[in-house]
DNA sequence: CATTTACAAATGTCTATACCACTATAAAAC
DNA sequence: GTTTTATAGTGGTATAGACATTTGTAAATG
């Protein structure tokens, strides 16, 4: 079950062994499951290495421990998947549905005073401006603009954005991805919305502003997107 | 600076001098901070106390670690408030606006089928359904309509609703919070809509659809809420 | 029978130490 | 001068033990 000589690390094994067993269903919901001194017997480890597992599975909400009763399994929530920062296309794979996009237009411009300022930049910075079309199954889901700072994002090339982005951001660039603050609202589509997702004048989009930060806390992306609102639901979910 | 006899946990107490020292700039954003080792010279303390502070902040995206390196501060994002799962009280409160609610029903009902589904019990289980206009600074913001399990949530008045709903399960129930779901999505506001948001027929509306839990995964709370699309827009956090 | 007390077991905090892997730099070798 | 090698410092993993706090139960007490 748990092998000592292994490069994994033992809290990292003993974790994904619990989580397989909740999984599979030999740890129910509701179910106390061994003390962390049993683990620790059990498979001749220190109790503090089973407290890193079991911390870990707690902080992703698969356990939650009881001081003086024990740990216990909590329930699957509906909605596991889904959750956490994710590009377009993770988005719609997770969906089930296969996305596609179609370039409007890939330039280097100087930044505007409020682009800057959502990125940190000085006005007249240069930074990438990406429009596209978004399509899931072949019919138009969003129109999304992308503004990323060119001194950060550095050799960009149509191919990488019809990639993957986030993989050239943190695979070439080795830069680490941390998280991202949106913003949310209900709109009246725009004309040129309306023609790009081809819907009818004055019908709802969801428009969604997101800023996307490194581990360091420097923006590097700034999308806006405009959902299809008749095809299109956020999902996610948020800690207390 | 650290007190050992303090009944508060010293990685509790490290953690907030830490983070204060972040907040009120004797630690810059990029800045390196003292090594694990140091710090635990310097107080003390065992380096395992001091990781266990460092990591909480970690974890909370106030610093980020870069093995054989050392420990940074990460920048403050632009939206580092309202964050988490909050009741309408608590975040229109963050948003410098005094909110007030008008009580439009208030009773126990069978749960239909979908309401019953998504709370995770049988057709017919009586819920409470609360009906409010949600109002800031006295204008209609939202219709909210919540359902909770009459089982679970027990004892529930017309004078905890309007003080705290939240306050009173953690406290007077002991039930610990722990996370939400939310579907969102933007549509035209339905007649009862236009009427109780006092907005014109067809406009966009914010629909937000919120299941939230409890530590053991079990549901205890629905709302939906419409909200002005012109009056609000939803912020929100994630993570990579 | 009811109440109090004692104890066992669980998680929570903390210590002191050890070794590993990675990074940057200084010293040594070429 | 350039390359290689050693070294020191960092966070990452792991150990073995100690005591505190909370909970449930069993035993002692009234």
């Amino acid at each position: 079950m748990i092998d000592k000589n292994s490069p994994v690390p033992i809290y990292h094994q003993l974790e994904e062994q619990i989580k397989s067993q909740i999984e599979n269903g030999s740890l129910e919901a509701d179910e106390l499951i061994p003390s962390e001194r049993e683990y620790a017997e059990r498979y001749q480890i220190s109790r503090m290495t089973v407290r890193h597992a079991i911390n870990n599975l707690v902080k992703d909400g698969f356990l939650h421990r009881q001081k003086g009763k024990g740990t216990y399994v909590s329930k699957q929530k509906v909605e596991q998947k889904l959750q956490g920062l994710t590009s377009f296309t993770e988005d719609m794979l997770e969906r089930g549905m296969t996305p596609s996009s179609r370039l409007l237009s890939f330039e280097i411009i100087p930044a505007s005073q409020p682009i800057a300022h959502r990125l940190g930049l000085k006005e007249n910075t240069p930074v990438y401006e990406i429009r596209r079309i978004r399509l899931a199954d072949h019919v138009p889901m969003a129109v999304e603009t992308t503004y990323l700072p060119a001194n950060l994002i550095k050799g960009l090339t149509e191919d990488i954005i019809n990639q993957s982005l986030y993989k050239y951001i943190e695979e070439k660039l080795t830069l680490n991805i941390s998280e991202a603050s949106q913003e949310i609202e209900a709109t009246s589509a725009k004309d040129h919305e309306v023609k790009h997702l081809q819907i009818e004048k004055g019908s709802p989009v969801l428009l969604i502003l997101r800023t996307s930060y490194l581990e360091d806390g420097t923006p590097f992306e700034l999308v806006r997107s405009a959902y299809r609102a008749d095809r299109y639901k956020f999902v996610h979910t948020m800690k207390r």
